[in-house]
DNA sequence: AGATTAGATAGATGAACGTCAATATGGTTT
DNA sequence: AAACCATATTGACGTTCATCTATCTAATCT
């Protein structure tokens, strides 16, 4: 009949060739809350305010040092702050006049164990 | 003299507190080159479509199945595979009718590792 | 050669997103 | 209470992006 079935046939080579977390197909409810969670880390500035508190003492730090540290506007990182909580990738803690933001390392994890 | 050093010399624990392959600052450049990195995979569509070839006998699969499975466009689908293979996720091999795309299981490797 | 088939490309459209300036909020110091 | 400080929110603007329809390309079959 098709190539296709003569091409599948003959180059089987067995199940599992390719282990990854994202192993059997996903409906689109799941995909598109996996998509909002990676959408949160595929931004440049975001990366790099992850690696800046990754590298903060207590992997803790405040918006002030985050905006000088990325040369953007003060409400351009709070924004992103915001988008790193709501994907519970960062929690704040609000002490006096700083607000504290700290990495959520587990949630890392989960995102990397979808990958490998 | 600030809030903002006495909370950070009274909460010191030692540093190296958050494992992350995200460890030191990165510059913008980097960043950027990384964001579009996840970027190919922050989206739903994308997300089924790695899981389908994944799922797939050999990890390899056609377009028209992967059209027929997420049901869109078969256009929007090969929109898709191409951000994935410009990311170096897929790679396509074309024999006859059919353009087979295979997963890259070591650049998903890659992405893992920088959030782990 | 002509018809058929799988996939790729082009162009259009509406939605989502990153950024900023201006302003609001809520705690702090005097 | 009033001035001050760090952060959050709002509204606007330009860009990027996901999707579609229509069309093109290249390979295969009759």
């Amino acid at each position: 009949m098709t190539q296709r079935i003569k091409q599948r046939q003959t180059q089987a080579r067995g199940p599992a060739c390719c282990p990854s977390g994202i192993g059997k197909p996903i409906n689109r409810k799941s995909a598109e809350a996996l998509a909002e969670l990676f959408k949160a880390v595929a931004d440049p500035t975001r990366l790099q305010l992850i690696a800046l508190i990754r590298d903060s003492d207590q992997c803790t730090a405040c918006v002030g040092d985050l905006t000088e540290a990325v040369r953007l506007s003060q409400p351009t990182v709070s924004h992103h702050l915001k988008v790193l909580v709501d994907a519970e990738i960062l929690s704040k803690e609000k002490d006096g006049y700083w607000t504290w933001y700290s990495l959520n390392m587990a949630r890392l994890g989960e995102l990397a164990a979808v990958l490998s």
